[in-house]
DNA sequence: GTTAAAATTTAGGTATACCTAAATTATAGA
DNA sequence: TCTATAATTTAGGTATACCTAAATTTTAAC
């Protein structure tokens, strides 16, 4: 019995991709933090999505989740329909990068394959979104980032802002007020090791960042 | 305690909104057959819409539902976002008029005041949907219809077509095969009182259309 | 290697919104 | 006016997805 996929499972889904991009498996706790929900409900719904056939996620007691190629699948599909819909609403509808979360995280659930593929061809097949983060692609391949974190460049090291992994509004008007947008040129000035604060300057300014800032910003060195 | 809105409470009242527009009440069947669900069910849902606070619907055993100011109120801005939802389809990603029933059915129950705002503006604050049906205005009121269905013409009447109201992609792929679409300037040559067939002329096209489409074309006279 | 704290799961409940079967009420024809 | 049928409601259940409190397991510190 192949079983419809509810918005519940896709959110599930779409943050266990996040939380394991890293390799590592997603622990009840943290995934319960990410989608505001209690930690019991979360071990009862990744039973229920392990469980599921086919399975969307590989599941042990204690031990996390995973996805499973069949969850990957579900889960890119769900990012894909975000990260478009967050590119179109700022192209077509004027909307900025700080505003444009929570109505993807809205549409993402609802709008069709069909609708899917025209903001993509109207946008021209775009690959980033308006944080610079990649769209997976139509056949739902995850493309290969080449960034690295900000935090992890040290004085004299330079390079251009790729993405910036951040929903929060305030941040991302924070970040913009910096000139820290996708394209920004970038340079380290200095690194403090005590709190891991970065000194960066971007254009004229020159900002003081810490390790909470440096961590979402990613960067190609140049 | 001012309770959320559901996706659900929404179709309802949305659907009983179309069956009251005549004034009557909608009987229970009628809207379990346009929500297609049971009836038991309607029933017990219309109590609980009865009973919120504040009440959705004014009801009565045995005698359908009618619904409050509050009500209407949502009903109409759930119609509003249907309509410039089918609008915008239409106008910006290509869609014909026989494919944005379904999407905006989708889409009408998640997108944001903001996001209605914006796709008005965009389009210039449009009065009519591509069906030509008239989209509540944005302090929630339906604009009057001074338009006649097209089965209470007789021979020698004539008139443009102002709205088609009817959402099967069938239906409308053979409505826009003849010609009948909004602004279509027509003319009555025959009416069978038997069947309460119309003889329609429609530019060179001239179609025998039975009660059950000429009952769902509205026209205004000329 | 214990043990206290943290993480996780189990147990037991809730709300929403649907279902079928059975009972009731309304209505319309004889 | 009676009665058969149609419409509607009541009764009793289900699935989904959430909750809190309590129990258990893991982990990390000593």
């Amino acid at each position: 019995m192949i079983k419809k996929i509810t918005i519940s499972t896709q959110d599930y889904l779409k943050h266990i991709y996040d939380l394991t991009e890293d390799g590592k498996s997603a622990s009840t706790n943290a995934l319960a933090q990410k989608l505001n929900i209690s930690a019991p409900s979360v071990t009862g719904m990744i039973q229920k999505l392990a469980s599921s056939k086919p399975p969307l996620v590989e599941y042990q007691k204690h031990q996390g989740v995973t996805l499973t190629k069949e969850g990957r699948r579900v889960a890119l599909e769900v990012i894909r329909h975000h990260r478009l819909l967050e590119a179109w609403l700022v192209q077509t509808l004027g909307y900025s990068w700080d505003e444009v979360h929570e109505e993807a995280e809205r549409l993402e659930h609802v709008i069709s394959e069909d609708f899917e593929r025209r903001i993509a061809a109207a946008m021209g097949h775009p690959t980033r979104d308006p944080h610079g983060e990649l769209i997976p692609t139509e056949d739902l391949k995850m493309p290969v980032d080449e960034s690295t974190p900000l935090s992890s460049l040290r004085a004299g090291q330079s390079g251009v802002v790729i993405s910036v992994k951040a929903a929060d509004t305030e941040l991302l008007r924070h970040l913009e007020s910096l000139g820290l947008v996708p394209d920004a040129q970038i340079e380290v000035k200095a690194y403090s090791p005590f709190d891991h604060n970065l000194t960066v300057k971007v254009g004229k300014k020159t900002s003081v960042l810490g390790l909470n800032i440096t961590s979402k910003i990613f960067i190609e060195e140049n």
